[in-house]
DNA sequence: TATATTCATCGTAAATCTACGATGAATAAT
DNA sequence: ATTATTCATCGTAGATTTACGATGAATATA
């Protein structure tokens, strides 16, 4: 028997992580990333076009991949520019890779 | 304006990609899995203990990460011992940390 | 000025998630 | 044999997510 110590999940790296993985958790929200990493210039309604989602929907999954500081959006007259937030480019490497890397780093293969 | 092909957001590497994320995408299976990452042994039902969760509520949340393949559970008379899936980190780093690296690889800073 | 385009937001329905207590099956301990 | 422990599952309430169409604000175009 192991005695363990208690674990905060609301420590900030933790929720912090995990709010990043969930923003990636929708395929939708991963293929609207690949595609803004993969143009030169950034896509505005053109997203749209490309998936098979409505346009409300798509706005939607923009604004979550917004407020998880992964995309940038700027509007340019009648239209809005978005693109890759390069903080969050970095955080999710830092965090989420990190953990990912990590966890095989740790992992004992002796375990079960 | 530029011309697009269209997405599939039911490519199965893309869909298992956000499957992947989306299992991270609590605090309490990020806590769980770096639990299960920094113990030499095996994790049983300690896990409840650590973590300021019902019994039910971990159960529920060590599910979702068994069907995303990151952990393995295997019965032990009246325990279950839990440790991570060599499988599922494997598919983690190739799928998940792979894809964030490359968003940074691809990015181009003269975007926005 | 009138019309068209672009996109965010609202309202909403259906699905999924998260949490809990209760229960029960399986095993261990007395 | 009886009792205790461990854990999965059920049922359920409340929150969140995902999807859509409708609407409206802002800008561009005719």
């Amino acid at each position: 028997m192991i005695t363990l110590d208690p674990i905060d999940i609301n420590d900030s790296k933790i929720k912090r992580t995990a709010e990043l993985a969930k923003a990636l958790g929708h395929p939708a929200r991963i293929a609207i990333l690949r595609l803004l990493s993969e143009r030169n210039t950034c896509i505005c309604g053109d997203i749209t076009d490309v998936l098979p989602l409505a346009q409300s929907t798509v706005s939607q999954h923009l604004k979550a991949l917004k407020t998880a500081g992964l995309i940038k959006g700027e509007v340019e007259g009648v239209r809005t520019c978005y693109c890759l937030d390069p903080d969050g480019m970095i955080e999710l490497n830092e965090l989420l890779a990190g953990f990912s890397k990590n966890l095989i780093t740790l992992y004992n293969k002796n375990c079960c």
